[in-house]
DNA sequence: GTTGGCACTCCTGCTAATAGAGTGCCAGTC
DNA sequence: GACTGGCACTCTATTAGCAGGAGTGCCAAC
């Protein structure tokens, strides 16, 4: 059974009405707001195929109908034609983005800046290690045997780390390690290092070879294993608007899932450049988060992407709006990242 | 009027079951719960006085009792004994905190062991950079007029900082101010520091007087106004516990309480040594949280403090072991810290 | 000072009745 | 064949009324 141009007409007014208005959307309601130029009998109908396709659903007999998550796709891949922003939206995020210091506070006015348009909960990563290149590694001497590990990376991002050293150290041995790793790693993306590294030891004399073996597993660790990425995260209360409908009764799980670093990475993860994701209702894979959207985006300079960011809210979203939102921020701090 | 013992002993029970059930208590449950060794009627008549004094209430005719915040401050200050940590409680601990391997890892580690031990909502302020005193400052080339300003503490804390440079710098430049900058400031705590920075720039020959003054305003950023704290949170899923019934019903303002890092430091912050403060209700201050409380400590090696940290819960909520945890933890942290 | 008794209040839960919204279906119309 | 108006039907939400119960305050007695 095809679907014709009405009945994707009614679904989404279904939609629309229903997002704004959080309440099930009955036949009557619906060609009194929208000219369908067709009679509510008709709407019903049209409601009774979409409903047997799966699209809608009643919540119980003689109510009115609700977008099921087949239908919120459906209106997302077909029906929505993303709004460019408006000249105010546009302003906002200038406005808000500019005099920013530091990689840090970029990306927690990018958070703050999504949670606030979108008025959902924001997620954005912080440029992800392994796809930065290495700007400088400084070592810095605390003690004798320790030594500070500093790692700056391209897109403004360090690491530290406290390495232990086997044995005692002059300034000049500091001095030379310093040359050799900087010589060797400095402007490598992290994802190709570890080989580097290891080509690092190799070409030690012996004399330094335990230091430098010593310092090198660190550096592995720093490069590689703890590509652990950060998150900052915002608007939280954004969840409870519209007040307990949405998430059906309770924010717990929501909450819960939404401190688990691991489950928020796979929502903002794995992106392609250039693009917005949505993903509807229990697309999403976590059982905690079967009542919530997510719409995400890849961020980064040119058409690289060394990051993700995007918002969590009820399935019960305005997508087009959200994504349009989504993707110009993603595109602004691409931009902004792209200037140092 | 003066209260008795009894009258105490009622104010207690009527605490601790309360914070149990988390309904109103009624004088018959009182005796036949705790052994009192009188009869209902009298109960009820201390408890009249006790209402009359302002440390009950009933929320309405004809049902139990509950406290009120000036009761719960009187359970704290008069009728709570801390009881110590259980073994199996401090080996959580251990067992949770060991094997962290930077600031960042500890914080966060922490943060997680208070939400998780208290089933409330946990904050970790990053040890003070104000308090904290300057291990090292490193500058890194970025460009031939950028510099990176990274600054280790010893806390392990490490900011960093873009400098634009007014013209070009040659790599022994950078050699110079490098050994300049460290010969003054290190050692210093950051507070002291602002007049030190202040004489770098005079002792200055006019050749790189320019320069100098330059990294001299973004350090000054950095060193002070720049304390701008940082935060690590977890557990606010807790706050769902016990129903819609804490928090008047909607958990709104506390999650935008939450989301500001003015208002969490003010909870968190200044704070005696070696003490537990706990704010109960309105004491906060803060119109958000007026049915919440909040048990906070000071950590940092030895009896100084280079930060705070604490639990956010219902005001209904179990003093003795909250205090007894929080305290715990944060001298675990501080003994930590002290360590490196 | 303490206790038992008793009337009173107010919440809670249950049932029944009603109003309203929205549907599905059918027969009629264009 | 598609659309429409009408109508019976179903289910929810709301309201009122009522009984049960918990808990109190007060009083008189110990």
């Amino acid at each position: 059974m095809s679907l014709d141009d009405r009945k994707l007409e009614v679904l989404r007014a279904i939609v629309e009405d229903y997002v704004e208005t959080q309440e099930p959307v009955g036949s009557k309601a619906l060609v009194d707001r929208h000219k369908l130029g067709v009679s509510p009998a008709t709407v019903r109908n049209d409601m009774a195929v979409l409903e047997e396709e799966g699209y809608i659903r009643q919540p119980h007999t003689s109510a009115g109908r609700v977008p099921t998550d087949a239908g919120y796709r459906l209106f997302v891949d077909r029906l929505t034609k993303i709004k460019p922003l408006s000249p105010a939206e546009r302003r906002a995020i200038e406005r808000f983005m500019v005099g920013a210091v530091d990689l840090d506070d970029v990306v927690h006015r990018t958070v703050r800046l999504l949670a606030q348009l979108t008025r959902h909960v924001a997620v954005v990563q912080y440029p992800s290690l392994s796809r930065s290149a290495v700007r400088h590694l400084e070592l810095v001497p605390i003690s004798t045997t320790r030594l500070m590990l500093v790692m700056i990376t391209d897109t403004g991002r360090v690491e530290q780390r406290l390495v232990e050293m086997p044995g005692p150290l002059a300034e000049g041995d500091v001095w030379e390690l310093r040359r050799r790793v900087n010589e060797k790693l400095a402007g490598q993306r992290l994802a190709d290092t570890p080989p580097l590294v290891q080509t690092l030891v190799e070409e030690c004399d012996a004399g330094r070879r335990a230091t430098m073996t010593c310092l090198a597993s660190v550096l592995l660790e720093t490069l590689v294993e703890r590509s652990e990425e950060r998150l900052a995260l915002a608007g939280t209360a954004n969840l409870t608007r519209g007040g307990v409908l949405d998430f059906q009764g309770t924010l717990r799980p929501v909450l819960e899932a939404l401190e688990e670093e691991v489950i928020l990475l796979k929502l903002i993860g794995d992106l392609e450049p250039r693009t917005t994701r949505v993903l509807i209702g229990d697309e999403n894979q976590i059982d905690n988060l079967r009542s919530a959207s997510v719409v995400s985006s890849g961020y980064g300079p040119g058409t690289t992407i060394v990051g993700g960011l995007g918002v969590l809210g009820p399935t019960r979203m305005d997508y087009p709006g959200t994504i349009a939102t989504v993707r110009a921020v993603a595109r602004y701090v691409g931009d902004l990242l792209a200037q140092n």
